[in-house]
DNA sequence: AAAAAAAATTAATCCAGGTTAAGTTTTTAA
DNA sequence: TTAAAAACTTAACCTGGATTAATTTTTTTT
C-alpha cells in the first residue's frame, strides 16, 4: 500500500502534507494549534464524486490522501480528463467563488480531503494564504499548459511517456513511489481521455511498451522498466516541468 | 483602428482597463492617486519580445493596449502557442517569482504594458491584490483547460471555430470589435501552433470557411459572416467559457 | 521602386490513429 | 458462487490531417 494511511482524521501536525505550500501557509497563519474547528476532514470512497460540473457553492479542499481525477463531459458526450489531483494539492478554487464548477471531481480510490477556509475575509486576514493560492493556480496552469504542448503535435507514444513520467515524478516528490513502481488507478480510457487518444490506441501503445520492456501496468500498479527510453520520449516539456 | 490609443502613457484613471479585476484592486489599494511611481508604462513595437523562455527575474505586467502572444519552442523545434494576451490581462506571474520563464511573450502589434508591483511585501500589504492574482491565474487556467478540451478529440473545423469565437468574445468584452469584425494579427501558422494543426491545413480550412460564407480573414481583419454556424461548431466548451 | 523575405495557397501522396466489431479477462454485485 | 457489468484485448479497414513540394501573393527592407 503506497498511499499513506496515518489515521485518516489526524490533525495537521502529523500530516505528511504539512510542508506543502498551501498547508504551510495555513499553519503559519494559525495562532493556536490547528484543529477540526478550522480544517474539517472528509472521507470519500472510491468512485464517489466530490462535486459535479455545474454544481455551485463548492468548497475548497486539500487532498490529504488518495487520488482524485478532474473530468468534464461535453454536450456531444465526449469526456475530457483534465488532470489527477495528488496528495497535498488543492482542488475546487474558482475565480468566481460561487459560480458553477466547470468540471467534476471524482475519487478514484478511497480518499481523505481537508476542507479549508475559502472566503475573502480569511484571505484578507492572511495575505500569505492568498499568495499560496495564486501559486497553486499558477502551478496547475503550468501543468495544463505542458499537457497542451505535449498533446499538440506529438505522437501517441510520446504523449503516454510524458504522462506516465509526469505522474511518477509528482508521486515521487511525495514519497509515494516504491522504486520504479507506483499505484496507478487510471483506466486506459482515462489515459485516452487525458491525451486525446482512443482507449484502443492506448491499449496498443501500452502493449508495445510492455513488449519492449519500457513500461508495465498490472493490477493498478505501474512499473517503469526503462526510464531512459521514457525520458527521451517525454521530451523537453517534461524536463521543464520536472523542477516544479 | 480598433485598438484604443488614448495616450499611451496615460495614468490609470483614464485607462479603459481600470475596471478589470486586477487593476481595480490596484487602484483600491492605493491611498493616493495612482501614478508613474507605482505603475510604469512600457511601450513595445510589433514583433518585439517582452521576455523569452528561460529568462529569469521577469516582471509582472498588465497589457494596456495591443496584443501579446505566449509561445514556447521545444527541443525538437516545434512551437506551441499557449494563448493571446488581450488588453487588461495580466502576464508574467509565476509561482516561483524569480524562476526561469517557461515561455516567451512577443508583441504582435505595437503595444503598451504597465509594470505592476510584484513582491511578497506588496501582496501582504494588499490582500485583495493577491486574491485578484489568484483569480487571474484561475481564469488563465480555465482558458487553457478549455483549449485542451477543444483540441483533444475535435476536428480542425471545430477547433478553429472555437478559437475564433473565444478570441472574438474576449475582444468584444473590451469593446474592441466593430460589429462582427476584429483586428486579428495572428498568422495561419500561429493558429496552427495553437491548435495542433499544420498551417497548410489551417489554410485549407479557412478557405473552406470563406467559400461557405462563415468566416473571412483579410489584411489582419477577421469578419464573422455566420455566427450561428461557428457557434454550433465551437460546441459546449465555448458556451461554458462565454460567461467569463 | 526594386529586391528580398515572409506568408499564403494549391495539389498529390501517405500514414498514425480512429472506427467498427468481436472477442476475453477482470471486477463487482447479487 | 454465479451472473452481470466493466475493462481490456486484438484485428481489419478507413480517413482526417500530415508531409512534401511548388507557386503566388503580400509585406518588409533597401
Amino acid at each position: 500500500m503506497f498511499f499513506r494511511s496515518n489515521g485518516s482524521t489526524g490533525l495537521c501536525y502529523s500530516c505528511p502534507n504539512r510542508h506543502f505550500r498551501f498547508c504551510k501557509s495555513l499553519l503559519n497563519g494559525s495562532s493556536t494549534e490547528f484543529d477540526a474547528q478550522t480544517v474539517k476532514n472528509l472521507a470519500v470512497t472510491a468512485k464517489q464524486y466530490l462535486y459535479r460540473q455545474g454544481d455551485v457553492n463548492q468548497e475548497l479542499f486539500v487532498l490529504r490522501e488518495g487520488w482524485v481525477m478532474l473530468t468534464r463531459v461535453s454536450d456531444d458526450g465526449k469526456r475530457q480528463v483534465f488532470r489527477s489531483v495528488l496528495p497535498g494539492e488543492l482542488l475546487g478554487f474558482q475565480q468566481h467563488f460561487h459560480g458553477p464548477a466547470i468540471y467534476s471531481a471524482i475519487a478514484l480510490v478511497d480518499s481523505v480531503l481537508c476542507k479549508v477556509p475559502n472566503s475573502v475575509e480569511h484571505y484578507s486576514a492572511q495575505p500569505e494564504l492568498a499568495l499560496s493560492l495564486a501559486a497553486s493556480e499558477a502551478c496547475d496552469k503550468m501543468l495544463t499548459e505542458m499537457y497542451l504542448g505535449n498533446i499538440t503535435h506529438r505522437s501517441a507514444r510520446e504523449r503516454i511517456a510524458f504522462m506516465v513520467l509526469e505522474i511518477y515524478h509528482r508521486l515521487m516528490l511525495r514519497g509515494l513511489n516504491n522504486e520504479y513502481t507506483i499505484q496507478f488507478p487510471l483506466k486506459q480510457e482515462d489515459i485516452g481521455d487525458t491525451l486525446g487518444l482512443t482507449s484502443i490506441h492506448v491499449n496498443r501503445t501500452l502493449h508495445a511498451f510492455r513488449d519492449e520492456g519500457v513500461l508495465q501496468i498490472h493490477k493498478h500498479q505501474l512499473t517503469i522498466l526503462d526510464y531512459e527510453v521514457l525520458y527521451a520520449l517525454a521530451g523537453s516539456t517534461f524536463k521543464t516541468l520536472a523542477p516544479y
